[in-house]
Order: structure tokens, then sequence, then C-alpha cells
DNA sequence: GTCTATAATTTGATAGAC
DNA sequence: GTCTATCAAATTATAGAC
């Protein structure tokens, strides 16, 4: 009996899954220059051809993640801002979730790690410098917006919303990397010190 | 009248230096693997060939570059620590003297940038890693000092004195990376606010 | 000291067999 | 769908002229 199309197609978005969790890999330790089709081919023990049947270029795989990194960045900022909370209840989980994805979910420094070298690179491909241009500032609005209601409610320091927000970024993104560098064995801080930035 | 040699070590140590700065430039945006030694050239003006008068590869370039970023930074850290000052005055003054190194001095959140890069890749040469592996924790180590310092002056919040020094670090990278990702254009956040996230 | 031209190598992408 | 073989382009590094 053959496949049916339903299969196949399911078939074919696992492999292609495959090579882009195996680029996220590659892409994330060694940046995009740095990475050949090659290593992305092993990292998924797949021939190179054989890459280039789901794939364009590299430039396609680095912009396909490239997007679903907004795109999860953006859906959780939507969830967190909708929550029924007040606004530091609002922090505290959005901080304790992000720690815990830093600790136990390995794609998650990777992530960060990919978008972090996107921002600062001029080389990366057009179509992608779009995507982040689009993209950049919305976890930062997101965020800003939640600082400026605790600071109405009382429970956030008084300092210039928009300013939070890029510490709050910046201390994620920093332990991220941190991280990534040092490895499973990275000194990792107690959730309250980095609440405590950000709540009276 | 011939040059002496002394002015010829001088004028080849200038060329030397002419190059790494461009060689800093690019890769701080590129990346080590994206940077062509061709790149390299062009932004000092001068011929692929000549490079290698100067260096044997682009890697001995890219370990030169790291080698003196990690000069500067520790002998920035032993000039903090021999300060005659208080713990949460020498804080207060490496905070301040970071935010506007990142503000007025272009190179310095190029350096931040290449050490970054340097600790995440793994496809950065062998003498590099060594270098790396020789000096990452020599500022941790330095600034958890001051912290546990000024803990016992009963200036410094009380956490652990590895976290906070873990804190500060990623924060002054943090910032320097968001310069460098958005341009002269970027929110600069208020030192009082850093300095809040430290002292009490 | 400096440049231009080029050799040698690496890498991205394609073609064709199974 | 998958792999091996191969082409074409880009890149590092060297050689030789000025």
């Amino acid at each position: 009996m053959p496949k049916s199309a339903e299969q196949n197609r399911i078939a074919r978005d696992s492999r292609r899954d495959q090579i882009l969790d195996s680029a996220l890999k590659a892409f994330s330790v060694k940046g995009l220059g740095a990475t050949k089709i090659s290593d992305i081919a092993q990292e998924a023990s797949i021939s190179q051809g054989l890459l280039y049947r789901y794939f364009k270029s590299k430039d396609e795989i680095f912009a396909e993640l490239i997007r679903g990194a907004f795109e999860r960045m953006n859906l959780a900022a939507n969830e967190l801002t909708a929550l029924p909370l007040p606004a530091n209840e609002k922090i505290r989980t959005a901080i304790l979730q992000l720690l815990q994805d830093i600790e136990s979910n390995e794609d998650f420094p990777r992530y960060v790690l990919l978008i972090a070298q996107s921002g600062i690179s001029d080389s990366v491909p057009d179509g992608v410098k779009k995507i982040i241009e689009e993209n950049a500032e919305i976890p930062y609005k997101a965020m800003a917006k939640i600082f400026a209601d605790g600071q109405c409610e009382g429970t956030v320091k008084d300092y210039e919303p928009e300013e939070i927000a890029v510490l709050f970024w910046i201390t994620i993104k920093g332990l991220a990397m941190h991280k990534a560098a040092l490895g499973p064995g990275y000194v990792s801080p107690n959730p309250q010190m980095i609440l405590d930035n950000f709540l009276k």
C-alpha cells in the first residue's frame, strides 16, 4: 500500500525539522558565516546533497530559524500580557519562566544566541534583516508596558519603563549567553536577586 | 639618510596596529568565521598580500586581539582592586567607568563582542581557547571579592558574591552588545538604576 | 614596503545513479 | 528519498614585479 499524501507530508516535515534543529545547534555555536552546509548535514546525519531537497540555501535555513524564534517570542509576550494578574505577578512569572527555560530547555539559549548574533552582524541576508527590524522592538515594548502598569500599581521601581525593559532583556540575554559560554557547570543566579532589580 | 632601526620598528608597529584595529572592527561585526582576510585588508586600505607581511594568518590576528583584550581587562581589574576606597565606592567607580566606556569609547563594545563570541564559539583556534581558559574567570573573581568586602562593610546586597559578580558582568556585557546591536540611537540606561542592583 | 597575479584549497550548490 | 561525484565560485595564502 502506498503512503498517503498526509504521511508523506509528515515525513517531509519531520525531516525539515531535523535539519532546522541541527542548523540551530550549528549556527548558535559557530555563527552564520562560520557554519558550513556540511556541518549542518553532518549534525543531521544526512548527505550534503539531500539537504538541498529541503532548503534552497544556507541563508534560507537561517531565515527560517530567525522567523521561528521571533514567532515564539512574540507568542510568549502576548500570552504574558494577557495574563489576568497584577503587573508584579506578571514580571515574577516572566522571570521565573525565562530562568527555567535557560536552565532546562537546551534550545532556548541557542535561540537567544542566534538572535543576538543576527542583531549585531551586518552580514546576515537581507530577508533576515527585515524580519529583525519588524520584530526587534516588540519584546521591549511589551515589557515596558508591564513595568509602567506596575509603577501605577506601586510595585515596580521608579525608573523609566523603557530603561527597565532594556535592563530586563539584557539580563535575560546575558544569562542565556553566560550559560552557553560556560556550559552546564555555570553559576546559576538566585531568581530572587533578579526580581529584586525590578520590584520594590 | 637611511631610516634608523628604531624608526623602522615604529613604522612597522604602527602598520601592525592599523591592521589590528581594522580587524577588530571587522571581527566584532561579522564574527571570526564570516570575516574574510580581504575584509580586513580593505578596511585597513592595504592589499591582501601586504597583510601577510605582518601576520601569518587570520587566526593569528584574532589571537592577538583576544590577548590584548584580556590584558587590558586584567589591568583594569587590578587597578580597581588596588584603589584606596571602600568597596561600595569601587563598585560605583567601576560601573560609571564601564558605562562611560560603552558610551564613548568605540572600541570598547567591540572588544566585549569579540570576547563574547570567542567564549561561545567552538571554532576558535586552539591558541585562543587557551587564552580564554586562562583568563575568563579573573574579572569574575575580582568583582566577587569586592562584593564580598562590601557585604562586610554593610553596603552590598546579601546575595552570594559569585552570583552578584555574574549579574554584574552580564549586565555590562549586555549593555555593550545592546549598543552594538542598536547603534548610536539606543536607550542609554540610568547609571543609578544599575548601581541600585548591587548596593543597599 | 607595497601591489598584482595566481596557485591551492575550501565550500556552496547541482547532476545523475540507485 | 537518498547518496556520491562533480562543477563553479569564493577565499586563503604565496610568488614575483616594482
